[in-house]
DNA sequence: CGCAGTTTTGATTTCTGTCAACGTCTGTGG
DNA sequence: CCACAGACGTTGACAGAAATCAAAACTGCG
C-alpha cells in the first residue's frame, strides 16, 4: 500500500469534492467503493485515486484500438460504445457502457467511442491489480464481472447467428432497458436513448437503412415511440413477443 | 486441504496409472499440473483428485443446460460442443471443446455435446476455486483463461455480424486447425475433422444445406478436400484469403 | 436388408443489403 | 436573422445471399 501511496504522487491534483459524482448509484451494480466502506468518496476506489478523470464531448473517440491499456477506466456519466473496426472500414459495436461499466474490453483491442458527453475515471491497472490481488471477496466480485462479461457476449453471438433484424432489435432496446432499470436510470418504460440509428446497425450487424425501416415498422404497429433521444415501449407483451419469436 | 480429501473419499477409486492420459499434452495450454509439479500425475491436478472420470460415446449429450454446476469437467480426449438451444429448437454451438479445453460455459447454460467418443474428468468446482485462490499464477492463468474465452467469444460475435457464409466456414476451419496445432494433434495442413455438416451449421448460424454448398464450392475450387473424416487445406494462402475476404 | 442419419442438388422464397433520392434537424458563421 | 453544410432519417427500387422446401443419393450399422 506504501508503494501504491508513492505511485499516486505523480498524479496528486485538487480532487473533486466528494458529491463529485452524485449520480453514482451504477457503482454499486459493481464493485462499489461504496459498498466496501459505505459513506467514503466514490473517487477514492479502494484507497486508490484515478490517475485521471476526463470530460469527453460527445462523438470523440476515447481510446484507440492500439492504445496501451495501462488504465482501466471507468464510467461516471453518459453512454460509450466499444468497437472494432474491419479491414473494409465496417465497424462492429460490441457493447454499449452505461455509467458504472468498467472498459476493460481494451485487451480485445477494441477502440471506445463516446456517445454523448462522458465523464470517466481512469485508474492504473496494475494498482487495480494489485487492489484485487489483496482483498478475496473483491477479486471474486471481479471474477463474476468478467464472467458475466462472456455471457453478454455469447448471448451476442446467438442472438446475431440466429435471429431476424426485427429480433435483434427488440432484444438491443430491451436489454438496454434492462441494464437502465437496475441502474435506477430508467422511468418506466421509458428510457433515455441517445443511440444514432447506426450505432443500432453496428450493434445489431445491420445497415443503418434497414434499422430504420425496422423501427418504422415498430412504430407503425404501436410497440414503441421514439421522439427527442427518449424512447418508451407502449407495448411491452407485444414488444417482448416480438424480441422472442424463436 | 484436510476437509478436501474428507470430500474426496466417497469418490476414491483405483487411480489409474499415471500414464492415463498419454495423449494430455493440451494441459500444457492451459492450466497445466505438470507444469506446476512436473512428473507428476496429470490426473491430480494440484493435489485434486477428479470426483469422476467417464467416457462419454459419441453423440451423447453429456450435460444439460439446467444441470447444476457444482463439478468442472476437463475434456481430456475427443471433441464436444458446447451449445444453446433456443426455444424454436435451433441450437447455437458457442464453441467447440477440444482435449485439453475446460468446460466452465455452464453458467452460460449450455449444454455439452460430445461429438467424438470423449474422456473427461471432473473436479469440484469448490475445490477448483479454492486451489485457485491459494495460488496466484495459477489465479492468473485462470484470469488469462476466461479473457481468453471472452474474445474468442467476442470475436464470434463480429464474425458472425459481418461476414458472409464463405468467410465464416473458412475462419472456422482455420480457427479448428489453428487451435488443433496448437495441441501438437495437426499434421501440416491435415486435421482429423469429425464434424458433421451440423455442426458447421450451427457453430456458424448457417443451415446444413448451405453449408453443404458452401464445402463442395470450396473443394470445387482446390481449396479444400474432407474425405473419411479427415480435412486437408489444399491451397493455404488461397483459403485465407477466402476467410479474410474483409 | 432396411433404416436412420447424413449429404447433395435444384427450385423457390424471404430477408437484408445496396443504391439513390430526398427531407429534416442542428450547429456555424456571416 | 438567415444561409449553409453536414449529419441523420426515411423511402422506394432493385440485387444478392441465404433460408426453405423437396427429393434423391449416400453412409454406416444392427
Amino acid at each position: 500500500m506504501n508503494a501504491l501511496a508513492k505511485l499516486r504522487e505523480p498524479h496528486s491534483r485538487p480532487l473533486q469534492s466528494t458529491t463529485a459524482c452524485p449520480s453514482c448509484p451504477p457503482f454499486d451494480l459493481n464493485i462499489c467503493p461504496a459498498t466496501a466502506t459505505p459513506g467514503q468518496d466514490h473517487a477514492a476506489l479502494w484507497g486508490l485515486l484515478p490517475v485521471s478523470e476526463q470530460t469527453i464531448p460527445a462523438r470523440r473517440l476515447m481510446f484507440r484500438q492500439r492504445d496501451l491499456h495501462d488504465v482501466v477506466p471507468f464510467i461516471c456519466k453518459g453512454w460509450a460504445a466499444s468497437a472494432v473496426t474491419l479491414s473494409d472500414g465496417s465497424r462492429r459495436i460490441l457493447s454499449f457502457l452505461l455509467p458504472g461499466d468498467i472498459v476493460f474490453h481494451r485487451a480485445a483491442h477494441c477502440s471506445v467511442e463516446a456517445i454523448t458527453e462522458v465523464y470517466c475515471r481512469c485508474y492504473r491497472s496494475d494498482e487495480l491489480r494489485a487492489a484485487l490481488m489483496s482483498d478475496r471477496t473483491l477479486l471474486e466480485k471481479a471474477a463474476r464481472l468478467l464472467l458475466d462479461r462472456t455471457l453478454r457476449a455469447q448471448q451476442l453471438a446467438v442472438d446475431l447467428g440466429r435471429r431476424t433484424a426485427d429480433e435483434r432489435i427488440a432484444r438491443l432496446i430491451l436489454d438496454l432497458q434492462g441494464r437502465l432499470t437496475e441502474r435506477g436510470m430508467a422511468n418506466g418504460q421509458t428510457i433515455h436513448f441517445p443511440l444514432r440509428q447506426h450505432h443500432v446497425a453496428d450493434a445489431t450487424g445491420l445497415t443503418s437503412v434497414h434499422v430504420s425501416k425496422v423501427l418504422s415498422d415498430f412504430r407503425r404497429c404501436g410497440l414503441i415511440e421514439i421522439s427527442d433521444r427518449s424512447l418508451t415501449i407502449l407495448d411491452p407483451a407485444g414488444f417482448q413477443r416480438v424480441a422472442t419469436m424463436r
